[in-house]
DNA sequence: CTTGAACTGTCTCCACCGGACACTGTTTCG
DNA sequence: CGAAACAGTGTCCGGTGGAGACAGTTCAAG
């Protein structure tokens, strides 16, 4: 099956006019997904948003699983452009734009993991982060890997902090420290660090993202100056 | 239903005594993600596994999310011992040993994502990474942070190195980077700081866990060393 | 203008999934 | 010796992704 990420093959030009296109199926793909979770998205469920038969977009896509890829990268699509700065200002740049793309589409933490192929947009992304680095010194196998730090990060928060109401069993409260406390309070003396670290956590917002971020930026910037 | 995580409740004593355990359970689950992968573990195969109905299963764990908890909790385990050592050193070894946790068990990384409950061994884990930075004068949330963001670090890598047979679709390359190469190399000027990148990058072998933490234990002995 | 090939969308069918529920058989306590 | 509590099974359900046959539609070639 050819790649649907990569351009479509020629339509055929025999037979009946289609009535989708692959553009309105991976559209209404993500409208569920906003909305219910990706667990929502099935061939069913797509289809009969479309008022069609679920076979009917086998016709578009080959299965659900390049359905899911094509969501991906259709709502990943392509990075803001900001005016040239200093590359530290950049990558911050960079991972506050993905941290939003995962904010508008959480699904996207799910949708990304495993082994999957990748789209144009994804690999537009990369480059973009990379070129920011561009003139740092860094050789190209450091300049993807201070971008995967960077992405582990983002998606790290990201993950911690958007959790779709897709739960999946026990606790049920709204975040992970809250249900964290509830069981330090119980058995204190077995986890002392948490413990403690909890207690002096005590209202301080969610600075996780920038916290990680800059210790990130901070170490590149070592690396960088020491040449 | 009560969290079979945190200690069974008390064993009923009327009755036929029961021919499972959920710790067999749990097991026979792991042995089956392990060799096939999570998606192979559904109630009907580890029921058959272990000569039994699916149903019967249902009398020792609440469900498929329940199974899934127990089994990550377990396959996690309990962090390994280290002599005493520098904050640094300590959580370089925290690192590794959870990526080896990883390395062992990669469906870990599936099931790990997504609201879930947590563990006893996984809190032990934070609780064992919050110590090694109990000295260094960074406060509770900061710790937390820093964790998170090793953690981070160690799954990132994690996820694009072992990555499980059960591939989504499309490019069945080995990694990401044969996959990546193959693409750039039909369209380099759409990705030029990619193309660049990987040109500079000829047979570096995947550095990349201990980049991203020597980066980040960088930008952390800054913050610290600031006081 | 006709005809046949190419194409679309639908229908039926399948295996499998997680899970509800009723039921039989077993064990132990009053 | 019951009766209550419990274990495991069998049956059933709605849902999933997907294969394959089929009829309707459209266009290009004769």
């Amino acid at each position: 099956m050819i790649n649907l990420l990569w351009g479509d093959p020629p339509p055929p030009t025999r037979g009946p006019k289609p009535a989708m296109t692959v553009e309105g199926i991976t559209k209404a793909a993500i409208a569920i997904a906003d909305t219910d979770g990706l667990d929502a998205v099935s061939m069913q469920r797509v289809a009969a948003d479309l008022s069609f038969t679920k076979m009917a977009l086998y016709r578009y896509v080959g299965g659900k699983a390049e359905l899911v890829s094509l969501m991906t990268d259709r709502a990943m699509g392509l990075p803001p452009h900001h005016p040239p700065q200093p590359w530290r200002q950049a990558l911050m740049d960079w991972a506050l734009d993905l941290y939003a793309g995962f904010a508008r589409h959480p699904w996207l933490l799910l949708s990304t993991v495993g082994r999957r192929a990748l789209g144009p947009n994804e690999l537009t992304w990369m480059d973009f982060g990379v070129r920011a680095l561009a003139e740092t010194g860094l050789s190209g196998g450091q300049q993807l890997d201070a971008l995967m730090t960077i992405a582990g990060q983002v998606r790290t928060i990201a993950h911690q902090t958007l959790t779709l109401p897709g739960g999946t069993i026990g606790i049920s409260e709204e975040n992970i420290t809250s249900a964290l406390t509830e069981i330090l309070a119980t058995q204190p003396d077995r986890f002392p660090g948490l413990t403690a670290a909890m207690q002096s956590l005590a209202g301080s917002e969610n600075q996780g993202l920038d916290f990680g971020l800059n210790r990130i930026l901070d170490g590149l910037e070592v690396l960088i100056k020491r040449g």
